[in-house]
Formats: C-alpha cells, sequence, structure tokens
DNA sequence: TTGTATGCGTTATCAT
DNA sequence: ATGATAACGCATACAA
C-alpha cells in the first residue's frame, strides 16, 4: 500500500495524495475529505524511509549513553526520550561504554544513521588530551551536538550543566562549618566533572583557612566504585589511622559506602561521621539515616537539551553554555 | 557526496562501487582497491536512508520500555541495546509510560518507522481485559515481537521470562521453614507477573499447611510505591494491630522500604523479622543488614531475547517461549 | 568481471 | 486547485 494506490483509489494524482498528507493549504475541502476517506480505510501509512530520503531526515536524535544501568544516566534517558517524542523526535540510543574508541564508534554510528542531533550524556565524553576531542569536533561540522554535564568550546556543540564546583564547595563548607574538621572526599572520575568538583573541595577548605591534607583524596577507579570496595577502603584508612569526621563523595552510591564503613564500625551519623553525597538520586532514601545529597537539577538540564536542539534545528540561534546551579538537600546524614 | 561521485573518481559504474560497498565476491582485487582508495580518502558513507528504501528495512530494533528510570528496565534497556548493537541493530527507544493508550502509540509509532523487530520489556503490556491486547495481535502480523517477562500466546509473539510464580513460592517457603509464621507480602503489580508470584505466594502457604490471611496482602499502586510510603503503611499497620514477622515483596525497594519500617520501630532483622525482595538489584548491598533478594536472571533473559530476534530475522524457527528459573541470593535480612 | 537500467515511495518544482 | 515529473541515493536483475 502505497501513495499511489492511494491515488488509484481516490481518483486524484499523487501529488494531490501528498499534500492532503502534508496540510498543505492548496488543496479543496472536497478532494481532501475523498482522500482521507481512502486513507483511513485503508489503513495507508507513508513509508518513512521514503520520506527520510527525500527529507534527509527522519526526525530522530541520537542519544550516547556511556551506561543505561547507571541510575543517574538512566534518569537522563526517561527525561530526554520523553521531552524529545513530545516534539515528535524519536530517539536512537547507543550505549556506548567509557572507553574512547567505543565513544567515537558510537558517534560515527548515529552519523552514519543521519540522525538530526546528538546528545552525549554525561561528562565522560571530554578528554584531557585535547587532540581525542577532534573527533568530537569532526562531527559537529555535520550535526549539532548537545553536551549533558559537559563543557566543550567548539562550534555547533552545545553545553548544558550544573554547577558543580560551586555545588561542591558549598556542600564541604556546610561540612565545615556544622563543625567537621577533617573532610574526606571520595571521588570517582578525573574528568571534566571530576575536576571541577575537586576544585570545589579546595576552594571551600581555602575559603576556611584549612590546609588540605592529601591523604583525605579518594579516588575510585569506574569498576570500583560499588559500595563494598568504598566500606573496605575506609576501613583500611581507619586501619592505617587516618582520621575523619566527615565525607564528601562526588557520587550518592560512594556515600552509601561511606555509611557502611560508618555501621560496620559502629560511628554514629551524624554525630561522629557526617556524609554528604551528590545526585541526590532515589538511593538518599534508601539509607539509615536518609542521605544528604547535592540536587544537579537533571531534570532542567534534560529540559533545557531538548529545547536547544529544537531550537537549533529551526535554525535559530542559541545559547552555547547554560549552568544550572545546583541545591543542597539536607537530611539526616549531616548536623545543622 | 553520493554512489555516483565515488563512481566517476574511481572511473568505474556505481553498480561496482556498490558491489565492493557490499562485499560482492563479483569484483576484481585490482577494482576494489581502487574504489576502496577513493572511498577512503573522500570520507564517503552510503546514505542510510537510501538503503532503507531499497531493502525495507534499516536494522532497527524498537524497544518499548514503561520506564527507562526504573532500575529493572534501565538494566535491561543496558543489556539489551549492548546485545543488539553487538549484532549490527540499532535500538529506536520509546518510553512508553504505563498506561493502555500510551502503549498503543508507542507500537503504532515504531511500526510507522519500520523498526526490524519489537521488544515489550515488562509484564505490564499484557492487559486483564484480553480485547485490550488486540494491539499486539495485530502488530504482531507485521512484525515479530518479544515479550520481556511476559507471556502472550500469538502466532509471531515470542516470550522470554522467569518463572516468577515459582521464585515466589520459593522464597515464602524458605521463610516458613525458617520459622516466620506469619508473612506479610508487598505487591505493586496485578498485571501478569503480579498475578503468577501472588499465586506462588499462595501456594507456598498452602504447601506447608499454612491458612492464607487476607490482611497480609498489601498492595501499592505504581505512584505509591517508594519506600516512604510502604515504611509508613506498615507502621501503621502495626498500629492496627497487625502481626506479621517476615516480609515479601515483589521488587526490591518494597522490602527495602519494610527495612525502614523495621529500623523506625526498633525491630532486629533478621531477629524479629526477615525481609526478602525481588529482582536482586543493586539496591540489595545499600541496605544494612544487606538484603536477601530472587535473582531472576535478566541477562541471561534479555540475551536469549536477542538471539530469538536474530533467529526470527533469518527466518528460523523459534520458540515461542522460554522460561529461565529465578535463584534466591540469600544475605542477611534473612535467618539460615 | 563490469555496466545499464529500473524500482523503492516520498516530496517538490513546475506546468496547467 | 491539480497533475506530471524530476529528484533523493542506493541495490540489483539483466545484459554484455
Amino acid at each position: 500500500m502505497n501513495i499511489y494506490d492511494i491515488s488509484k483509489r481516490a481518483g486524484v494524482s499523487i501529488a494531490t495524495v501528498s499534500r492532503v498528507l502534508n496540510n498543505s493549504p492548496h488543496v479543496s475541502p472536497a478532494t481532501r475529505e475523498k482522500v482521507m476517506a481512502v486513507i483511513d480505510d485503508s489503513g495507508y501509512v507513508p513509508n518513512a524511509f521514503a520520506r527520510g530520503l527525500g527529507l534527509n531526515t527522519m526526525k530522530t536524535i541520537g542519544l550516547l549513553c556511556p551506561d543505561a544501568s547507571d541510575p543517574y544516566l538512566a534518569q537522563a534517558l526517561a527525561y530526554l526520550e520523553n521531552a524529545f517524542r513530545s516534539r515528535n523526535y524519536d530517539c536512537l540510543l547507543s550505549c556506548t561504554g567509557k572507553s574512547l574508541d567505543a565513544r567515537i564508534a558510537g558517534v560515527e554510528l548515529l552519523k552514519t544513521r543521519h540522525v538530526d542531533g546528538m546528545v552525549l550524556m554525561g561528562s565522560s565524553f571530554i578528554e584531557n588530551d585535547d587532540r581525542d576531542n577532534d573527533y568530537m569536533r569532526q562531527a559537529a561540522k555535520h550535526i549539532p551536538l548537545i553536551l549533558l554535564n559537559g563543557s566543550f568550546p567548539c562550534e555547533h556543540v552545545y553545553c548544558v550543566l550544573c554547577d558543580d564546583q560551586r555545588a561542591t564547595m558549598e556542600a564541604a563548607q556546610h561540612l565545615l562549618d556544622t563543625g567537621c574538621k577533617r573532610i574526606l572526599y571520595l571521588y570517582h572520575s578525573n574528568n571534566y566533572s571530576g575536576k571541577k568538583k575537586l576544585a570545589g573541595y579546595r576552594a571551600a577548605l581555602e575559603s576556611r583557612g584549612v590546609e588540605l591534607d592529601e591523604e583525605l583524596l579518594c579516588y575510585f577507579e569506574d569498576d570500583k566504585r560499588n559500595v563494598q570496595t568504598v566500606r573496605d577502603h575506609l576501613l583500611e584508612l581507619d586501619k592505617q589511622g587516618v582520621k575523619f569526621d566527615a565525607v564528601l563523595a562526588s557520587e550518592d552510591s560512594l556515600a552509601i559506602g561511606a555509611m557502611k564503613y560508618a555501621r560496620a564500625t559502629g560511628k554514629n551519623i551524624p554525630g561522629e561521621l557526617s556524609v554528604v553525597g551528590f545526585n541526590n538520586s532515589a538511593y538518599c532514601l534508601f539509607t539509615e539515616p536518609e542521605l544528604t545529597s547535592v540536587d544537579n537539577k537533571l531534570k532542567a538540564i534534560c529540559d533545557h537539551i531538548v529545547e536547544t536542539m529544537m531550537g537549533v534545528l529551526d535554525g535559530k540561534e542559541m545559547p552555547q553554555k547554560t549552568v544550572f546551579t545546583a541545591e543542597m538537600v539536607l537530611r539526616d546524614s549531616t548536623r545543622r
């Protein structure tokens, strides 16, 4: 069943059928009705491939997601997909993993599929060695790119993010201002966002006249950022005599690991140990006590990404970089 | 840059270029090399839309996911996307939500896009009123459908699931056999899988000669299945004098709510209250004590879905229904 | 082994 | 307002 079949049955040309299909004003009400009747009763649906070939678009956005099972990215995925579909765009998903090669392959694949735009989810897309970012510059020449939680100054690359540095600084300051002296900083990434957060931690110490103790910086590799590993690591630190009365984490699950450490050693939270997470994920409500965390406004970011993309595809001028301000959500793992 | 440009530059016909592109054996090594050289240095990539139009496929699978932010479905999403992409299929994501209309719209949309097959994720797709399932029967006439965790006997519909009834029965039996007398059953769904689980609970009681007390059946609506609501509900039951010494949940997060109730009332787990979850999600390791849960073999299910889909698309005869057996993962929220 | 010609199902341009 | 026809870029049956 194609447009020729419809045109024959309706006794008109394919051009007229096409006009009806596309709500062209240049068609008389009578013929429109006649054609619509045939379409409705035949169950005809235009062929998306042919349409794509002619228009050179299938109204599709590529979503590059390092890991769809990560709760933060999964939430972002849900927000983005819904917002895009409400604008009549479909989403092609590519879970690339975190290796550079895999990400490059993901971008190439989506380019091959002629998506209208791409969203790069998470700051892991930006490499420290800037030459490794050429694939993005290259891709941006052909397709608009939007980064979720990343900053990358480049034409046709748009960035929507949260001020992680300031958020981390304020969280650390809050700990210091509620009487904590030695804040253990747990982090899992050295990428753009990771660096900003660490800088925020340093800035907080400086602002309160506290000297940084390198001993209090704990890095967890990607495959080691699970609750158990964190707990065991803190137990080990304890054994080594490292002292700390607060934990600030770059991600909620790391903070939960710290809470398990506290439980294992009988430490009271927040009496003897204050704990702050990051992302304000659903996890925060699972723990006992509930976890204070930084809400980095994911929904607002996702909504803005979609709006930006629509604007770009409409040929409008759009802001290259938009920064939201995070907000600390105080719960019972910190003192007042 | 299209196939004509390449053919001119290489001094051959477009047919030859096409043959090279598709690894046809009927092309001499010399010309193949000549053409490849031109392709490589021009950065030419075949137009996916044109290819799709001619072949009537773009090697795309539609993933219908009620909620990408749900951790169980997010994990499934990650497994499926990876497995499909390793077979050179891309995934179009449609997060439909759970209402019937939205799901129908999702299926229609993917039909419009001419996906090669669809995966319906989660048992929420099967309606209790069978007439409401006609949209699936209709869709299956044109496109192979695979259900994740659902059973639906219909031509061209394939089902891959876990034996939830047996799993729930064994979990309940384990509780009874370790001394629990009154098992509170928390559930969140009355769909196919939900019914099976409840039947398993009943069967376990019967097998041990325990009479069912309707008072112990707690249903939580979709928007009420959060940790806090569950905790408050159990506190309320307590106040009403309802007695129970174990909790069996149809989903891990419900079980975590029960653990929060125990914490709030000072009850010891598992001494005074045994708790068992379902799905064996990452959450299980977050709690204190860690949560005993039912591993329903999601990875195996997803892998099998992809294999089945590939077989069907290859025109092979494939099993209509495949059932995996779940496995209880014993942790510290239950007695030995 | 290679080239020619045609079809795939639209949209868009130009007549009428 | 409507129709004829040319793109869109590829795969492929058939011819050479």
